[in-house]
DNA sequence: AATTGTAACTTAACACTGTTAAGTGGAAGA
DNA sequence: TCTTCCACTTAACAGTGTTAAGTTACAATT
């Protein structure tokens, strides 16, 4: 949790943007926190004085790139075209920063999160971004778009599929895809269809 | 790749036996090879002389487990029903056998391999499964059961939808998700929906 | 029977990893 | 001046994957 804030935030942000640069670069287990602190000219126990421990450090960056990823959808869920549209949009916007931040997205969802049942990610940022896809499910239920039915278990089917494809192109990288973009779009597309009748 | 076939082939199936057990008891992360050894009575040394590395090692469970995922989904293309229900048959094996095999299903699918492209995953076990899948989906087509259309592009779609639930279920165990049963559904009637027109 | 070869395994180390108890230097407050 | 306390470091613990080199013990050859 590292409920520092009064300290020298300063040393945190230096701390934090070293550790996303070398963990963009590198990924999780390539990084390791006498890396990070030989990077910044500091000790690796100065690291822990400002995070709990290594995976306390990644989630902060990781909460901070979902947060961005949040306002990104809200800002689509604020678009004037359809509440279909809108949802498509929502999809589409969240493979796409997924895929751009990939080593985030498998921190997050490529990670069993072993003693802890529900601390991890889903408590903070990840509840605020499934808000914008049950909202956008609820409109599109609302406006007829989609049949009428239970919002919880579409939004989490809707979320499942587009996982999917965001996992997948993320972690194997060697699998003979059909292309990116198509797959994307493919995907979609069918589960769009999928929830309309 | 460990090609000692005519070694002591004892000696590597008691490392494998053993190393499969602690792998899905504590997972990959957490199973040493100084632990392996210990469980055996050998020295950590005496593994390398049967794998090539830790990953060599666990990627040979896993290949055992996805070859027998594999028999599973041939098994059901032989049922005589109608090609889409053994589609639907075999999208849910899939799912099943990816939860009932999480440590397995994680390390094939939740880990980027890093420096190689090409060799992981795919190029042995992997593209018998994915064939079992290209194959239904192909038989729906000619059926008249799916619409006619790019079968790699929709198997791969496909793919993605049910890896995404199951990868899901494996990782986030903390979501309060609206039920293991009731997400697979919903999953697999929505793309079977969304690629039948 | 003595020697050689080799298969199977071990010892001991290298170079790391995350993490922490205890210690240090200096600045600020009393 | 003395003391407190913050920010940081030293040094270590207990582990990790991995490997070069050494040791048995047994089989085959001379």
């Amino acid at each position: 949790m590292a409920v520092l804030l009064d300290k020298n935030e300063n040393v945190r942000q230096i701390i934090l943007d070293a550790a996303s640069e070398l963990f963009v670069a590198e990924g999780f287990g390539s990084v390791s926190m006498r890396k990070i602190a030989r990077k910044i000219g500091y000790t690796p126990t100065t690291i822990y004085l400002y995070f709990d421990d290594k995976a306390d450090l990644f989630n902060q960056i990781c909460e901070e790139t979902f947060a961005q990823m949040t306002r990104n959808l809200i800002a689509i869920s604020k678009l004037s075209v359809s509440p279909l549209e809108r949802l498509r949009l929502g999809l589409f916007e969240y493979i796409h920063f997924g895929l751009k931040h990939p080593n985030h997205y498998a921190i997050v969802f490529n990670t069993t999160s072993s003693p802890e049942p529900a601390k991890d990610f889903q408590n903070s940022q990840g509840e605020a971004t499934f808000d914008t896809l049950r909202n956008s499910v609820s409109a599109c239920m609302a406006d007829g778009a989609v049949v009428h039915g239970d919002v919880e278990l579409t939004s989490q089917t809707l979320w499942a599929c587009i996982h999917g494809v965001t996992s997948l192109l993320i972690t194997q990288e060697g699998f003979p895809f059909v292309g990116r973009q198509a797959l994307t779009e493919s995907v979609v597309d069918t589960i769009i269809a999928g929830i309309r009748h």
